[in-house]
Formats: C-alpha cells, sequence, structure tokens
DNA sequence: GTAATAGTGTCTTTCAGACAGTATGAC
DNA sequence: GTCATACTGTCTGAAAGACACTATTAC
C-alpha cells in the first residue's frame, strides 16, 4: 500500500489483512475437514423491461409440467475468485451475459443452512443470495436465459392496478385457516404467533401492507404451501427465497439511494423515471407530485433535449446527478409507503 | 409440516426444503473438496452501559503493547448447529454467558473472503459478521470478557459532545496528505476517486457527516493506517470492520425500527430512552421534542408508576408497546441525521 | 431558597399530497 | 378540431424543529 507511513505512535495498529492471523476460540479441531462447507452464490438479477419488473432466469422447458426456473448461481470455488463479488459477477456474466452494476449481498437473514440430499451425503451447503441490477437493453443473451416479469412468480406482490384481488379471493381464505388451526401458537425461530405474522406479513387487522416485507409474506405462504397460487412461473424454494429477499431490498434501497437510476439508460424522461419506479413499488399516490419530488431534490438535471413521439407532448431528457451521490446522505426516490387502500 | 393439504391445481410447488435438491451449473467438478471453505462467525454484541454504548470483547492482557481484543468469535460447525443463527447464538452464550435478544448476519459488504496465514495452508475462510444487542445488567461474566465502550475504538464516531475535535486535529491533515497523493486515483474496488471518498465518508466539502457510514471511514482510516489514532482500544482488522458494520447498521436500524428498546431494560423513563438513542447516533438537536416524537408516535405507554432520585422532578416510567410490531410499517425512533454542526 | 430534571403549550417553517389548470405534440 | 401526454401553480394539513414556560423533587 503506502510505505511512506509516518511516524506515530498512535499507529499502533497496522490493518493490511495480511499481518492479521486468525485464533478463533473454537479453532483447535482435530478432524477440522469435516466441517469444511460449500458455498452456493446466487443473484437475483433484475431490470426493468418495457416498463416490467423483470428478473434473469434460466427457464426450464415449458413442455414439463411443474418444471421450476432457476437463478443465476454457482458454487464459489476460491481457487478462481479472489473476492465474493468478483465470483456472483463472473457467475452472471458468463452464465448469461449480463453486465451488472449494482451489486448487493442479501444475507440479513439469508446465508440459510442447507443439506443437500445428493452425492455427496455429508458436505453441507452454505447459500449466499445476491441482488444485482441491470440495464435490460442488450439482446446478446444466450436462449438459455430469459427475463421474466418479477411478478409472474409473486403476483401479490403487483400493486400497480390497485390491491391485487388474489388476496382476499385465494390468499386469504386459506391463510385465515391456517391461522385458524393454531392462532397463538408459536412456530419455531419466530417472536409473532401465527394470528400476529399474517397480520404483519399482510397489513390486515389494522396494520399497513408494508410493500418491503415480500420476504416474511413468502415465507408464510411457504408453511401454508401456497408460494405458487396464482403464479405463472415457480422457483425453487431456496431461490424464491433469495428473489423475495432481493425484491424487498431494493424497494428499500430505492427509497434511499439513487439505484433506480441502475435499471434506467443514462437519459429518460420523467414519466419513464416514475413508471421504473412504480414497476418495483407500486403506483403510491403520486401523480404530478413526483416530478417535483425528484426535479426539487436535485437528483436528475435536464440534458436539454426532447424525446418526441410520446404519445404526446414532447418530454425532455433528463440524466442522474452524479454529484448527489457527495451531497445527501440518503438520495433516494423519497415516495412514502402506500396509503390504506 | 401440515398434511391436511387441500387438493389444488395451483399447489405445483410444495416448499419444504427437504424435497429440493440443488443442481448449481458449476457444481459437478473433479476435487471439489479443495474448494470447501471455513466458515467463521463473528459478533458484535452491542449493549448500553451507564449510557455509554458498549461491545462484548475478550480482552488481551494490558500488559502486552500493541495488543488487540478480539470479538466473540468461532468456527462454524455444522456437525453442530442446524442454523447459523444458532451457532453464533451459542457462541456468545457460552463464552461469555451473555443473553442476546435482537441479532441480525451483517454481510451486505461483509463475507469477506480471508486467506489465513496460519497453519493448513490451502484452507479458505469465510467471515460472517452479526449485530447481537444485548442488556448489559448481568454482572455474571467470566473475568476473561469485558463491555468496553465502542468509542473507546472508534473516537471519531463519538458525537455526543459534538463535532469531535480530533478530525480536524488529527485525521484530516493525514487523510487530505493521502488524497494529495492522487487525488482522482481510483482505488481498486471503489466506484469513487479518493478526494469523494474522503468527502463522503467525512461529510467535508459540502457534504453531510453520515452518521451510519462508519465502514466507509473504517475503510479511509485503514488505508491510511490510522484505524488506532486516537483510540483508547483496537481490534484486529477484520474484528474492526464487522464492528463497523455493526454501528453503522444498528444506527440505520434504530431509526427505522423499535430495536433501542432492545438495548434497555423492560421500564424506563423517557430520559433514559433519550440518552440510550443519544449514544448510540449522538445528540441529534432534539431536546423537548423527542418526548413529543416518541409518545406522539405510540411507541411506549406509561406505566403509571414513577421513578424517583433522578436529580430532579420524578420521572414517570414508561414501557414498549409491543402492539406497535403490530400497526405501522417502520416504527423507529424518527431522529433525523445531524445538521452541519 | 437553588439546582436539576420532568413535562406542556405554542409558534414557525417545511413539505408531502391533492388538485386545478395550461402547454405542446400526434392524429 | 380531439386526445394524450407534458408541465406549472397553488392550497392545505401534518409534522419537524425551536422555544418559552410550568412542575416537582433533592439539597
Amino acid at each position: 500500500m503506502h510505505d511512506d507511513a509516518r511516524n506515530s505512535s498512535a499507529e499502533v495498529l497496522t490493518s493490511s489483512a495480511e499481518d492479521w492471523r486468525p485464533e478463533p476460540s473454537d479453532f483447535a479441531e482435530p478432524d477440522s475437514t469435516r466441517d469444511q462447507i460449500d458455498v452456493e452464490l446466487t443473484a437475483a438479477v433484475i431490470a426493468i423491461r418495457q416498463d416490467q419488473p423483470v428478473v434473469l432466469v434460466k427457464a426450464r422447458p415449458t413442455t414439463s409440467e411443474s418444471a421450476t426456473d432457476e437463478l443465476p448461481s454457482a458454487r464459489f470455488r476460491p481457487a478462481l475468485h479472489a473476492t465474493l463479488d468478483e465470483a456472483i459477477r463472473s457467475v452472471i456474466e458468463g452464465e448469461a451475459g449480463t453486465e451488472v452494476g449494482f451489486l448487493e449481498q442479501l444475507s440479513s437473514d439469508c446465508p440459510r443452512f442447507l443439506m443437500p440430499m445428493g452425492s455427496s451425503g455429508s458436505a453441507r451447503r452454505l447459500s449466499i443470495g445476491h441482488l444485482a441490477l441491470a440495464r435490460a437493453d442488450g439482446a446478446t443473451m444466450p436462449a438459455s436465459h430469459v427475463w421474466a416479469s418479477i411478478y409472474d412468480y409473486f403476483p401479490w406482490e403487483d400493486w400497480r392496478s390497485g390491491r391485487p384481488p388474489m388476496l382476499e379471493q385465494d390468499l386469504f381464505p386459506r391463510l385465515s385457516a391456517w391461522v385458524s388451526e393454531n392462532p397463538t401458537g408459536m412456530d419455531p425461530h419466530h417472536p409473532l404467533c401465527r394470528r400476529e405474522r399474517l397480520a404483519v406479513a399482510f397489513g390486515i387487522d389494522g396494520g399497513r401492507w408494508d410493500d418491503e416485507r415480500v420476504l416474511d409474506r413468502i415465507e408464510l405462504l411457504s408453511e401454508c404451501r401456497l408460494v405458487s397460487m396464482g403464479a405463472l412461473r415457480a422457483l425453487s424454494p431456496d431461490h424464491c427465497r433469495v428473489l423475495a429477499m432481493a425484491l424487498g431490498r431494493l424497494r428499500a434501497k430505492i427509497r434511499n439511494r439513487p439505484v433506480v437510476f441502475e435499471l434506467l439508460p443514462p437519459e429518460f424522461t420523467l414519466f419513464e423515471l416514475q413508471k421504473s419506479v412504480e414497476a418495483i413499488l407500486g403506483p403510491h399516490l403520486h401523480k404530478q407530485n413526483f416530478r417535483r419530488l425528484v426535479e426539487g431534490t436535485g437528483l436528475v438535471e435536464a440534458t436539454g433535449e426532447v424525446r418526441t413521439h410520446t404519445g404526446g407532448r414532447p418530454a425532455k431528457l433528463f440524466r442522474f446527478r452524479r454529484e448527489v451521490l457527495l451531497e445527501r446522505p440518503a438520495p433516494g426516490v423519497r415516495i412514502r409507503p402506500a396509503r390504506t387502500s
């Protein structure tokens, strides 16, 4: 790094990682190789195509019944990649030829311990999910992969046309039945009882629908075996969790950091920006105010050009103001959570 | 789970994990055992003691110079623990006899790939950090462990008495020198140049101090070899990262979820609550308004009792209203980031 | 009494949200 | 002209923030 370190009594600690030798307390163990673990990296690569939020999947042949799609995923091989980031990027770019901008690990609850049932019976597997954002412009994608609408997997998350009727029609009757079985029963590893979990996850009983609780909903639906209720496509359970975490994280992030712009082309109209935000969050009762919000906060700047053939008056083109990264702490598209509706 | 699954064409996908067999693309590999990995779990257990934010550490003997403390940490041994959560909890409770309430994985940037220099030269190590919250009431702690003030490690993060003078006095001159070496140079794996990174991390050049960017600051100080500048205690570089991530995450979380109460006894005065929040966040220009905020949002309710000997008028005791977990989406102590000061 | 903390009322500024209305293009 | 989108101005109510003031204890 830098060899010009000045003399200072305070510099007790140099922090180049090479100097450090770990001594975890529980380390000295005889046959420690038995406790080594397979690490599997999975990514939910999200983009916007024609105002639809889409995710990159390896599609199974549609001929077979009850087939599930797969997210890009691979085993982490330390010999090949220096970091996890590098590894997952190369998987995405290698498998699907898609270039990834924003990349974030999802693991707040994720790195879930799994035991594969396959050949190597004793091996254990740790799964690490990722959220990646891409611009879905390139048509250079192998035939094996497709962009699938996220709401094909999670139709109840699609609030763009208002509250999805399937909630009351399909989900709630069966979820209520599941609650009735044992309303105050505490399921393992959950601090809330069934009735409360349902109320929180789906915003009933006086609660609000929280668009960020995607994972809570998936977990609940899993326990009721309802994950694919009304869904056009299906994912394996653990990839399902990764996508749910990714969508929840993206919804939270879009409010606090300028990540929408990772999904948009360099130049865009304010209406395109709004459509993209709404594709992810749903139409959060903002109309013309949206414009004032994003312009007022200085997130974007006009390029001076306009786009015609919009169906109406030509729209000014805007670009992201990179300077905001240096200015405000939390420069997101500050759209509040939805009302009761 | 439930055997009463009703017939439904939509139930293509049952989601019990046992049914699922992974087939990652990059899986079939000859000597795959060489790619198995040691997983190390580390926890920053944070509590409040006498209005000080403290972290649980295994203290090195103070006799030796340049010694570093250690966070509770252990290798993950899948044979012993079914989940990562269970494993890290048992480490904390076993090592230090401290009961942990809130527990969250930190890995958004963390699970950092490390190569230990020790005996087993070929083994690779994946480190997973955690944020744990505890109530520091129990005095039943082994002599090996102590509660150390977080700001002993990160003095520049302590804004309780206003802006720390050490920023201008000690840090900025040397950080500026580091920037001057190569102001617009892009360091590997960073989208910003040095000047920008400094501006963002420390809120200079028109930026604001963002109390959540603890990790950014640590990374910058590490590169300048200034991590222990003015510090009373030191941690190893990777434990340092874990603590930095933990503090940053806690600061973010405390605004959005009712996690402060995990640090407080079941009953408390509003002033104690405020002191606890300020211990973590710094005094964020709120005085009497703090009371109105927390009472107004229904986060707490009066128990009816009072505490005397406060040094003044007796204070009403409050308790956390558990019902808010079911009500609002983001019920945190909504304190805005600090102003310029 | 003083000192120190506990707690209330009110004013101002800011801003999200709602809504009315105008502008400019394609057809 | 109509239709659809683009864009602007104004009103309102909620809430953050600032500040003045009263209340109750220990000493």
